[in-house]
DNA sequence: TTGCTGGTCAGTTCGACTAG
DNA sequence: CTAGTCGAACTGACCAGCAA
């Protein structure tokens, strides 16, 4: 079988639909190898990466316009929601609405060419929503303390889900100017339960493993090139040299320059 | 369990300085 | 002149304690 491969990385959220057969999806770090029936949602700027798993498959994808993602939900929802694909509990009514709801579009899809483009793109916009909210809808109610559904290990994982899509922005973003609220905007969460939070799954603060992260690129920037430590201190994501050369003694115990000469 | 508040101190910036 | 260090001042991340 040749394999088909699709995905990549893009500047808007996105709905993918497996209607028939096998795939695996690789979002985030994460694998997920799914029989249809099975639904992902994609958010923005996350790379992501389909391969067939069957001779027969069928799926399709819709990017969504800035109406449909401010519904959309937060990447720590979309990684539980995400994980639940292709073990769908479908004697749940709002999964089988979800699930329902995106067969739908899908023949929407198909009879495209039936409808001038606008009512096309309202009945889809429509159909989107639906789908969106019922998501939400579900998560909500699994995420709820009062639920009898909570269990302990799908609370333990929803912790995980938030910690990791932190680790993962601050593992992409650490060039940029990471600071708590770019984090808290990430999961939604009140700025001093989500440094709690990481702790209590990563026994370190957010920053501390931001500065990890850090501190391994520069170090391997000081071995492997020629590079001065002001270039250094700035393709590592420090903002100011004089910040890096004192975190970096204080770690190291020695300054960048004479780290460098050393090794 | 989750969120808020206020105090503390580490993180960060800036300007001055030294060495080569 | 450039690269790097140091010290002072400011900022905001973090923690502890409390309330809902």
């Amino acid at each position: 079988m040749q394999e088909f491969e699709a995905g990549g990385i893009h500047p808007y959220h996105e709905l993918l639909y497996i209607q028939t057969g096998k795939v695996q999806l690789t979002w985030l770090h994460q694998t997920y190898e799914v029989s249809a029936p099975a639904l992902f949602i994609l958010s923005a700027n996350t790379p992501h990466r389909m391969v067939q798993k069957s001779v027969q498959y069928a799926y399709y994808y819709l990017e969504l316009e800035s109406a449909e993602e401010s519904l959309f939900p937060a990447i720590a929802e979309a990684r539980i929601w995400n994980a639940l694909q292709g073990n769908l509990e479908m004697t749940s009514a709002v999964v089988r609405l979800i699930i329902d709801s995106a067969e739908l579009l899908g023949s929407l899809i198909k009879q495209k060419q039936a409808f001038p483009v606008k009512a096309f793109e309202t009945i889809a916009s429509h159909d989107i929503n639906k789908i969106i909210i019922l998501i939400k809808h579900l998560l909500q109610t699994m995420v709820n303390p009062n639920s009898q559904q909570m269990l302990a290990d799908e609370k333990h994982s929803f912790k995980q889900a938030i910690i990791e899509t932190l680790m993962r922005y601050m593992e992409t973003f650490y060039l940029e100017d990471v600071t708590l609220k770019t984090l808290v905007d990430q999961v939604h969460l009140n700025p001093s339960y989500l440094i709690r939070l990481f702790r209590e799954v990563h026994d370190m603060t957010p920053f501390q493993y931001l500065n990890t992260l850090r501190m391994n690129a520069a170090v391997s920037y000081l071995q492997e090139s020629k590079l001065t430590i002001q270039e250094i201190s700035s393709l590592s994501g420090y903002g100011s040299i004089h910040y890096f050369s004192r975190l970096f003694k204080k770690k190291y115990g020695i300054s960048p320059s004479l780290w460098r000469e050393k090794n």
